[in-house]
DNA sequence: CTGAAAGCGCTTACAG
DNA sequence: CTGAAAGCGCTTACAG
């Protein structure tokens, strides 16, 4: 049996260059750069002549070449935790095809940094090898040290999440006011014992949910009950425990922080035969893939993760380009109501 | 209430150069070129003398510059495809870490490229622009026109993944064999009825496992009831009509092609009030995040995606550097016996 | 409107 | 062992 080997014999695929263009349009190289950028005088007819030319002989400039030029590199760092977990992958897959087409739009290209915990050698690494212009850190990555670093640096940054810290560029779902209208419409239905099912409150995205909650009963005016908010749901057991214990509590709704809690919470109460919706209304903060094709469907919270994407890397941008940018901004939301708050 | 603007005022954060520090040393650039790549003769002592300023002023080369003078770009491009589906999305995380961890280890960074359906755009663009040096296409993304793309413009690139293309420099999981083994267990443990419920074929991934699930049948010299297998579940409907089926049969224990149809067997089994594994033993051809919560825990293949990633990138490297490299190369699996087949 | 020249920050024959 | 010079492919004052 051959085994079979590859070997790369790259044969001089000489690309075109500006240098070509001139000599063969007995022009300089400076003519052919304006026809390009389209920036300084150039009379309309040299600029068609290598226009045409540039079209025919299907030229593209060396962008790295015009970079090092112009002391830029027409790439951006996007941040990814090398250590972030299942719920939040759909929120990645989505936004991070946000970034890379707004990027593409700009003649940007994006570059993958992933740290593993405190680490972000590799983001420094990139930093000091001068090969990008910007960053774009994403959520649950909010770790100061990063954000201390790129200040250090003085490389323009943007986080697509949430921080308390106001110095810090920020672009991120509404999650505190879309969380709070949903439990709102729950109220509104009559529920008045709406349990909260969460992950850790280390994490701002959690902590927001947790805020629109609170801010739901408080523009309802009715008292929260601190018995029926249970936060620190990370493996099955702990999510097991909060159900239980909300089921002796006698809540008609259940209201999970995300999909990866929901998922949990229906298997638990389906272990514990009880209906859903009749028995129990369920509801999740944060609608994904995971639970698509769930029976009941759930009611949940839809944001647009590639649009967000798409908008925090425009403004890096726009910030990079020295324009003014809001500092802190929110990206809306849906409420979609299914089957698993129905009332029967 | 003020609205928090920010604006970049860049600062010239000048950064230090070769040639400042051949000024300051009285030496040439090209001396301080030799010192820092190590190549061409040089000093024991200039060398040192160099090597120690650069230390001290912490000078890192500028790499795009360095790439230009060598016709480099020491970037390689990752595509994902913007439009794959969950299941997935474990394998992507991990294996992406394991690439950039790979290539910054070798002073390469990686590139993102989402596609989305057959538009692969914004990997023309990048390719055009000369911005990377080779390409990693990622599984299920074996459209033959990226691949015929990719080869005219001659640019070095691997698949992760399985290709019948043999012209393809290609890394994947051994999921043939891995899927053979497990079967063969299973089967070593008296199970004839073995049922398999699958997604579709038109993925390579799933062929491999079929063949792998063939295999094990052949090997044994049982024969293999086409009655049992079923390739074309993708929805929770077509899942339920699979099971259901497969319970008419009587089969013993019913395979899956991954962790997010498992996930939909469990349902459909737990609706129908089957036991799981009194009644009923499951294994799953793909152990993911996705079923990592679930009761009982089901045994499953246990592949390392982030190895995977970073031979991946490796080979590329390697290739890329006009190294003889193999042209199929297969990663091992681990197989995970849990509870969902233990005998009672 | 156009071009020669210097420059971005590095590398690399070539000569000494 | 070391350096001057040309070059990678572009941009951009400056001069005309």
């Amino acid at each position: 049996m051959v085994m079979e080997v590859f070997r790369n014999d790259r044969m001089e695929n000489r690309k075109i260059t500006i240098s070509d263009i001139a000599e063969a349009l007995q022009v300089s190289k400076t003519t052919v750069s304006r026809a390009i950028s389209g920036k300084g005088r150039i009379s309309e007819e040299t600029r068609k002549k290598i226009l045409a030319y540039i079209e025919e002989k299907d030229y593209k400039p060396n962008v790295i070449a015009k970079g090092l030029a112009q002391q830029k590199t027409y790439n951006i760092a996007l941040v990814i935790p090398g250590d972030c977990n299942l719920v939040d992958m759909p929120f990645f897959q989505n936004s991070m095809q946000g970034i890379c087409e707004e990027a593409s739009q700009h003649d940007y290209d994006v570059m993958l940094v992933t740290t593993s915990g405190k680490d972000y050698s590799n983001l420094e690494r990139m930093i000091f090898n001068h090969k990008v212009d910007g960053v774009i850190l994403s959520r649950s990555l909010v770790k100061d040290e990063v954000a201390v670093f790129l200040k250090e640096q003085q490389i323009p940054f943007i986080l697509m999440g949430t921080s308390k810290d106001e110095d810090i560029l920020q672009v991120d779902n509404n999650h505190k006011e879309g969380c709070c209208e949903l439990v709102t419409k729950l109220l509104a239905r009559g529920y008045r014992k709406i349990g909260l099912v969460g992950g850790s409150q280390n994490f701002v995205v959690n902590r927001m949910r947790f805020e629109g909650y609170k801010n739901a009963f408080h523009n309802a005016k009715y008292t929260m009950e601190e018995a029926f908010v249970y936060s620190n749901c990370e493996t099955m057991e702990q999510t097991e425990q909060a159900v239980k214990k909300l089921l002796r509590h006698e809540v008609q709704c259940i209201v999970c922080m995300d999909d990866m809690i929901c998922a949990l919470v229906m298997q638990v109460l389906a272990k514990e035969q009880i209906k859903v919706p009749e028995q129990m209304k369920v509801a999740s903060f944060y609608d994904s893939t995971l639970l698509m094709n769930h029976e009941p469907a759930i009611t949940s919270l839809l944001f647009d993760d590639k649009a967000l994407g798409a908008l925090t890397c425009r403004i890096l941008l726009d910030y990079m380009q020295g324009e003014e940018v809001k500092g802190k901004n929110l990206m809306g939301y849906e409420i979609v109501l299914r089957e698993s708050t129905d009332d029967i």
